[in-house]
DNA sequence: TCTCGTTCCGATACAGTGTATTGAGCGATA
DNA sequence: TATCGCTCAATACACTGTATCGGAACGAGA
């Protein structure tokens, strides 16, 4: 009898499902990393490892490191609805900033991602596209100045929002931790008096809503571009 | 006679001449490789080599790379000169944008650095406070919304030029280069048709001084909130 | 059915990083 | 003179991105 089981065969090096995989999956897996544990999860080995992979197997899908973080970037343009077509310029734009800082909020990486090298994914394009095209000036040169400084400006208080928001995480939560936390050093140098406008802000301002104060400062780079190009 | 010369003695390990280190020289020197090769030139290892130590010697004076990287940020913020105190809010607004955006000129690597965490350093705090003080609008809310805006505005803007800077420097240089280099790839995007507006911009889009494009931005702002808040 | 060629996958390797640990040398004090 | 304590550097560890290469898997031809 030749078929008998053979208890002690070693088994079969137990293919660990060598999934079938693509630049979306990696791409889509990295992401699911970043958002649960920031940028510094991303790592070659442990985005393969969360796809039963070899560190190795990437590079069948993607040239170098560099290449899947623009891949992430640009599929976070993708999740970005484009104005209207219907809406003005200043409509339009508003649509765009708070499309960018609500993906901002939801892939806090994202805005890290923004500064190393501009983005030509697909994505990136049509996004600048949508948003060059909801401006409806005449004068190209005056479209790229306004959609260039509201972008500037967007950019710059995302980017501020969000290292705040991590500061608050860092030292542990409310104001009064904070306070507790990297408050002595703080109190130590208002009480030196050279900073009395820092004083001020620290004691006196009343902290408002955040989304609030994007809008305020939104109106602000708008209502000066429909004060020079005539409305 | 005992003070013979043993020509053989083995030499003393040489010390290598053990200067004195300090914060200061070791903030500079890694300022300086910054400034030379970039921040991925900014390793303990470079640093220390640079001034002649071991890796190891930077942790008597420096907790960790991080604090370095802070000890640079907060050194460059001690280089901008504060506005001048007969400034009225929207001179001393430009002279802070201006010296903020000269200073990234000189340390291509300062924009990068700002965003990870707030910047608590005393040439960092006196930077803030010169700044906020030379908004002298009575409500302190007021103040922090104006000055907010216009720092938002500021680091977007010194961002995208800098990335632009480096895009055109690590594809060759002039446009021509570009246009050679991701240009095949920009033209079949551009030739799908998709894209109206953006072909628009490289084709009759006049390519003006970035310092005049950045001046003009920033007037929006200024505008928009001398238009809100009474002049 | 057996062998060959190709194609892909993963193990291994290398140079680099930040930092913890450890030990050696030396100057000051008892 | 003996010992303590401090300073500096060598070593080590875990981790990174990526080049190289051996071997397994698989389809084609004999």
């Amino acid at each position: 009898m030749s078929n008998e089981v053979v208890w002690d065969r070693p088994e079969p090096p137990i293919k660990p499902s060598p999934t079938p995989l693509s630049r979306d999956l990696i791409v889509n897996a990295a992401i699911r990393l970043a958002d649960e544990g920031g940028l510094d999860e991303v790592s070659l080995r442990k985005v393969a490892a969360a796809l039963n992979a070899g560190p190795m197997r990437l590079y069948g899908y993607i040239e170098t490191k560099d290449e899947l973080l623009d891949l992430m970037v640009d599929e976070v343009y993708g999740e970005i609805t484009p104005p209207p077509p219907s809406a003005d310029w200043r409509a339009g734009l508003q649509h765009v900033a708070h499309g960018i800082r609500d993906a901002a909020k939801r892939h806090e990486w994202f805005i890290d991602l923004l500064s190393p090298r501009p983005h030509q994914g697909p994505n990136s394009l049509a996004h600048i596209e949508s948003t060059l095209a909801t401006v409806r000036f005449e004068d190209i040169d005056q479209v790229l100045s306004a959609v260039g400084a509201v972008m500037a400006y967007v950019y710059g208080a995302v980017r501020s929002e969000i290292t705040e928001l991590r500061a608050e995480r860092s030292t542990g939560m409310t104001e009064e931790q904070w306070q507790r936390a990297s408050g002595p050093y703080m109190e130590r140098m208002l009480a030196t008096g050279k900073f009395p406008m820092l004083g001020r802000v620290m004691h006196e301002s009343s902290d408002r809503d955040p989304a609030q104060v994007f809008d305020e400062g939104l109106d602000y780079v708008l209502d000066g571009i429909a004060a020079r190009h005539g409305i």
